[in-house]
DNA sequence: TGCTTATAATTGATATATCAACTATTATTG
DNA sequence: CAATAATAGTTGATATATCAATTATAAGCA
């Protein structure tokens, strides 16, 4: 039988890359700040790029889950990072704003994120950057269809 | 600030393509064998190829933590795929054998997981698959080093 | 041999992933 | 307008991820 042990196929060296760099992110990250991980910083740069967005809108741009999200915004929020009120216009909806403390931390993040991506592609050029997305975009093309 | 957000970088690609690859290779798992993750499914390949390694020594391969390990091992044990007993040779470590059920799922899932990985790479050249493996491979060891 | 250190595995705490069932609200349609 | 369907978000159950602390055993060394 011809079956690879996982190890050795292309999707085990796309897990184990990502889980390095969030590994290493998280690292980087941790050293500055301290209750936060590197999902929930992620959550909060998009909170902040897209202001109008609805969790659900949010979780999708995320990748992750409704129910995910939910229970990350409400740690967040528990951590003060946010403020979730319920949008009047439509009351299925949240309003969600990031406090001072959450603006504090999107600024103490940049750096940080900034030095986590270019550790990671140290010695790569732009074209295998490309390179690398069209394969993976076509990977994944391949799963959803 | 030239930050990019998250959702326009290249590890959110890398990220969401292996998730888009884990949730179709888990629906096409669980059509065949109802009570299995495709990590359990992993797991079980893992030890079946390297009989006699840890449970350290597999979680390393398979690129999880030792308490992961415990636990899904806890679970698969439970669920009659496999069996630990003391190695008497070494009374910190198990000896983890594979059972007849255990074996069994083996066989349902090795055309399955063939049909997962040829479908995730239909359209993609060998060559294709060798430049993504080497960039990733440069991304990883920029992270772990 | 006794003490210290290393190793294999477990456990606890917390975060995230996923699916399914559920609540509240809004939109649609007969 | 009332009944029904769709939407936003939550909750429960279970699996996995991660770190730190702990247990049991083995190995190394004075």
């Amino acid at each position: 039988m011809n079956l690879k042990s996982p190890a050795e196929t292309i999707f085990y060296t796309i897990e184990s890359t990502i889980k390095e760099y969030r590994k290493s992110s998280q690292k980087n990250l941790s050293v500055e700040v301290d209750d936060m991980t590197i999902d929930q910083g992620m959550i909060l740069a998009f909170l902040d790029k897209y202001p109008n967005k609805t969790q659900k809108e949010i979780a999708a741009m995320a990748f992750k889950d409704n129910a995910s999200m939910t229970r990350m915004l409400d740690l967040m929020e528990k951590k003060k990072y946010l403020k979730r009120s319920i949008n009047e216009e439509n009351r299925r909806r949240y309003k969600i704003e990031i406090t001072p403390k959450g603006k504090l931390v999107l600024k103490t993040l940049a750096p940080i994120i900034t030095t986590n991506r270019e550790n990671a592609l140290h010695g790569i050029t732009e074209a295998e950057v490309l390179q690398l997305e069209q394969i993976l975009l076509k990977i994944k093309s391949n799963c959803t269809s």
